[in-house]
RNA sequence: GUGGGUGUAGCUCAGUUGGCAGAGCACUAGGUUGUGGCCCUGGGGGCCGCGGGUUCAAAUCCCGUCACUCACCCCA
């Protein structure tokens, strides 16, 4: 047995790391003022067609949907954006509080061929607020964004953005779009020849090298955004180099979900081979209304949990392994009964304390203390005991001292503390 | 969905023209009666991805299949 194609254990040797990436997300968030919230990992299929777009790549061909038996379409949640704006919708919060801000980790499922750093249940990071239609608000979160990078240690990603315009200035660029178009038909790719009726703004990010030729000076959205939506992408690229962000202004930066207006950016990487987005977010500002809310600026962006990870496990960027404080040798029954209760006093108080219940030998034991990797090693013997005491060897020194059982919880407690204080 | 590469011990990998299934690391026991790392000696471990074919004989050649991997596409 072993897992599907595309989903994978990931195993203790590397939760470390995670674990360091969520704690930074997190306490960096909660002090821009960001609420974690919980939302389902499967909802029906129709919120995901309806705000991510029937004619996305997403919905037409790699979401897990299946019909449950009740017969009710549900789909495993290939990204997170949808299901915190049903969620804003369902409980009225615009109602109360329209200004909401979001953040959520947790498993997407995109039917996809994996290959490097791309799974089919992939880890997002998800950050999503509601309520703000300022450039400010944009300018913040790509800011916030690479502050954690920042913090993570990562320096040579690049952070692309574009405006996409708004529904104001859409109808206009697709109109002088289609036209460029038409007269380059026949150097399209396939693909974007069927995106011409469902979805043209997509044809601008094909990577296809006849298209991208085609397309060199194909009109883009920044050159034809109305004087709202030029003012606002100004304030975010202002914002930006005041605040010392390096960005690279790319027009050609689309993305592949159809709700996105205005800015949209993302953060780049070379380290994953072709998968290069290690983060990607924009603004949203017709998605509440479209799920059935009211009309309610939203803007979000989400992060590859899985490349960063691998980004930094390439870069040697590892948290270190935390030692073992102690490794009790218990030598024969009356000792193993003793150190058993010893050892669940100190792990009651924090002290991370490992003894093996097997009897073996000593130098079988040593070994297993020194793979473990513990700082200290107590050792109790026969002839110690018969006395009421233990032997207590610092692994690091080979000094060892005698220590009377009356005060061993005592003795050991100060030790390791203070142990821990140096760590 | 399309194409390339790779599947042999827990891990990394050798395996010649088709002729007994191998190494290093890891594990385990001992050398040292009760003291780790280094060293030495022994031991356990294999559906050679799976199924079929060719052959006296297949890890090796052929066909199929599955998995992993990289790339296209797309995205986080």
């Amino acid at each position: 047995m072993q897992t599907i194609r595309g989903f994978r254990d990931i195993l203790p040797e590397s939760i470390a790391l995670w674990q360091k990436i969520e704690k930074e997300a997190v306490q960096l968030f909660t002090a821009f003022g960001f609420k974690e919230i919980r939302i389902p990992v499967i909802e029906k299929t129709q919120l995901f067609a309806r705000s991510i777009g029937e004619a996305t790549d997403i919905v037409e061909k790699e979401m897990y949907t299946f019909a449950d038996r009740k017969g009710d379409l549900l789909t495993l949640r290939p990204e997170g954006t949808a299901s915190i704006v049903r969620s804003y919708v369902q409980h009225k919060m615009y109602a109360s509080d329209p200004v909401r801000r979001f953040f959520t980790i947790g498993p997407m499922f995109r039917r996809e061929r994996p290959q490097k750093g791309r799974y089919r249940q992939f880890y997002q990071i998800d950050v999503e607020v509601f309520g703000i239609a300022s450039a400010y608000m944009d300018s913040q979160l790509i800011f916030m964004l690479n502050e954690l990078f920042l913090r993570l240690g990562l320096t040579d990603l690049s952070a692309h953005i574009n405006s996409l315009g708004c529904q104001e200035c859409r109808p206009a660029f697709q109109t002088a779009l289609l036209n460029f178009i038409s007269s380059k038909k026949d150097q399209l790719c396939e693909n974007c020849l069927r995106r011409v009726d469902k979805n043209p703004l997509r044809i601008l990010d094909c990577k296809t090298p006849s298209c991208k030729a085609a397309l060199e000076n194909a009109p883009a959205t920044l050159d034809h955004l109305c004087k709202d939506c030029e003012d606002h992408f100004n304030t975010v690229k202002t914002n930006l180099k005041k605040q010392g962000v390096a960005f690279i202004e790319d027009r050609s930066l689309v993305r592949g979900l159809d709700y996105y207006t205005r800015t949209a950016w993302e953060i780049q990487t070379t380290a994953l081979g072709a998968q290069s987005a290690v983060a990607g977010g924009g603004r949203y500002d017709g998605l509440v209304k479209e799920i059935g809310g009211p009309a309610t600026p939203g803007i979000g962006f989400a992060i590859g949990f899985d490349r960063l990870v691998e980004v930094m496990e390439q870069m040697g960027n590892l948290p270190e392994e935390l030692p073992l404080d102690l490794f009790i040798v218990a030598m024969g029954d009356d000792a193993m009964e003793k150190c058993y209760h010893w050892s669940c006093e100190l792990n009651q108080k924090g002290i991370c304390t490992e003894m093996d219940f097997g009897s073996k030998s000593m130098k079988a034991l040593m070994k297993r203390a020194d793979k473990l990797n513990a700082q200290y090693v107590l050792i109790a013997g026969e002839t110690e005991l018969a006395q009421d005491a233990v032997i207590l060897r610092n692994m690091n020194t080979k000094e060892q001292v005698t220590v009377p059982t009356q005060t061993l919880i005592s003795e050991l407690t100060r030790i390791l503390k203070n142990n821990d204080i140096k760590k």
